[in-house]
DNA sequence: CTCGTCAATGTTATAATATAACGCGTCAAG
DNA sequence: CTTGACGCGTTATATTATAACATTGACGAG
């Protein structure tokens, strides 16, 4: 009789709900189908891979075929909801998505990856924006975005 | 009779020599195989897939499989002569690679890949490399390696 | 010489990541 | 009612990368 309860934590609850309300101004829709995936994303400490994504949301869903999970990242990411850790071939929810609404085309963002433990941590650095900005216009390169990942030791691994 | 002759143009040929001298002066062999793959590299005018590579290999050698290229791509970028451009999964020569004996580890490196024309050029810049190794310690980040890649539209596209 | 060892490559199979192409149901505009 | 956009299912395939084991040839120890 009762509704599927909530399949994630109250704080990611929070931020699925809006991330509905974002969809929403912009006319889009938050279906079910991405909410959970968003939400597994979310849930995970580490950036998680689109097969990994895929066998957790099987459990719920049985027809899930790479497809789903590709189509419904594709979609986050074009809101700002998710990023790609290209270094990783995977994927890391967007800590700033809930709450900043200028993400369209993605802001420029950077990750610092920990070889260790396996976390990535995502920073808005506006000295490397500029110093990005700067050396590509010295190109007379029009830039559009920039992949910033950074791999090392956390503060947390380092000790 | 003759030996197989120049398989590449002669710029490039200079190239492989240095790359020779390189190897031998750190102990390890510039093979054949590793030669011929490094000159294949170089000899593309846009980043080199691995099966792309693998392809234009075979016309030379027969049993040629993906193992054979991925192993030598390991050497190379190992070495520095070859570096990943992780947003396209392929393959650039390195063109300092000739001049400068420090790459071990690679250098601090950063491309510009031209959306348009499919090119790709490798920068140095360190104002970029100062500004991330900066964010990276007050994250308290000990930072290994970093890739930076940057995309839009080239000089030479954007007329 | 002959054996052991190592680097390099060959060889076969498979894993991991990503996309193409088509179909089907819903829903709202016209 | 028809049409078209959207969201998703479904099947098949493409693309990128690695695991695991075999073979070859060079070279030094004994
Ligand atoms: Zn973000
Ligand atoms: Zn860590
Ligand atoms: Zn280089
Ligand atoms: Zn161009």
């Amino acid at each position: 009789m009762s509704e599927t309860g909530l399949t994630f934590s109250p704080e990611i609850e929070l931020r699925l709900d809006e991330a509905a309300r974002l969809c929403a101004e912009r006319g889009v829709t938050l279906t079910p189908l991405r909410r959970e995936v968003l939400g597994l994303v979310l849930s995970s400490e580490q950036p998680i891979g689109a097969y990994a994504l895929l066998d957790r949301l099987r459990r719920r869903r049985r027809g899930a075929a790479p497809p789903t999970v590709y189509r419904v990242l594709d979609f986050l990411r074009a809101l700002g909801f998710v990023h790609k850790v290209e270094r990783l071939n995977a994927f890391v929810g967007c800590p700033s998505a809930s709450n900043y609404v200028g993400h369209d085309q993605g802001h420029a963002v950077q990750f610092l990856i920990c070889t260790r433990c396996g976390r990535v941590t995502e920073t808005e650095d506006d000295a490397i924006a500029a110093a990005i900005a700067d050396a590509a216009e010295r190109h007379g390169f029009r830039q559009m975005r920039a992949t910033v990942e950074i791999e090392g030791i956390c503060r947390a691994c380092v000790g």
